[in-house]
DNA sequence: TATAATTTTAGATTTGCTATAAAATGAATT
DNA sequence: AATTCATTTTATAGCAAATCTAAAATTATA
């Protein structure tokens, strides 16, 4: 990484063509550590930060970088698509109230045995969200 | 269960009043094993045993039973949501390719330790989701 | 630079779901 | 059983996330 960005490497592992678009999108991603975020968040991002680019091509451009293995998406919201930008084997809260994901650390949790995939299949991934909701509150004096 | 069904029961007891069309659907539901389906799926299967009821009270029916702790929401699908009749602490497989949940039987996955809920929290659920996809298919002869 | 393949784009479309408000039903009272 | 009133159902309109389309722009290659 030095005249050949972080970024533009990743595309061309992946074999994705280093585009404007994609290649200031993968650093808006992967050049500021792990992050959490809807279509629109990162399109609204990507505007805010003078990048133009329309959501159509942010929709492709996540998908594109999802199944090359780039980025890795989380269900737990029938809404919404989620996508995380750290794709090794870890999991998460989902705070329901403000819809905000975030990661489980490590030594936090264990899935002790995992089920042997049925005949026929393979296993893809083991998620383990852990879901939460605001405490209520104390009464105020 | 004798003069009074399972179903008006279950009704009676999270204070929904038994409609014709709530006490058909509880019924569908609840008096047939564990079930998982879609709203979608639930409204065809009503119309297909000619219970005529509207997709939209299929949808306000599901919000109150989730309410009420009779179903259940699970998240693996980010454009579609899947509800359980089983309510119990337990995890389920996702078959991608076709879209169907399955529940992982208990002795075949441990959740050893699972995180304190965060400061001003409070653990709603630990989720577990196996995905799977078709194993590739070995040539033919 | 010319050519061809790929990518981006605005806008239309689809889809799952929610909102609305009028009609129907259910419960309580007489 | 009829009356009243709250609740529920319904058809339809509306909404938002995501996808599709096909024309214009960009990128790779010759």
């Amino acid at each position: 990484m030095r005249p050949y960005s972080k970024a533009l490497e990743r595309l061309r592992d992946a074999g994705l063509r280093p585009t404007r678009q994609r290649l200031a999108l993968a650093k808006m991603l992967f050049e500021n550590g792990d992050r959490h975020f809807t279509a629109e968040m990162l399109h609204a991002d990507a505007l805010g930060a003078s990048i133009r680019v329309s959501l159509a091509t942010v929709y492709n451009t996540l998908h594109q970088f999802t199944s090359s293995g780039l980025l890795r998406e989380i269900y737990v919201d029938s809404a919404r698509s989620y996508f995380d930008t750290n794709t090794s084997g870890h999991h998460h809260f989902f705070f329901e109230g403000s819809s905000r994901l975030e990661d489980i650390p490590n030594d936090q949790i264990t899935v002790a045995k995992t089920p042997p995939a049925p005949e026929g299949t393979i296993l893809k991934s083991v998620d383990v969200v852990v879901r939460l909701e605001a405490a209520p509150q104390p009464f105020g004096h």
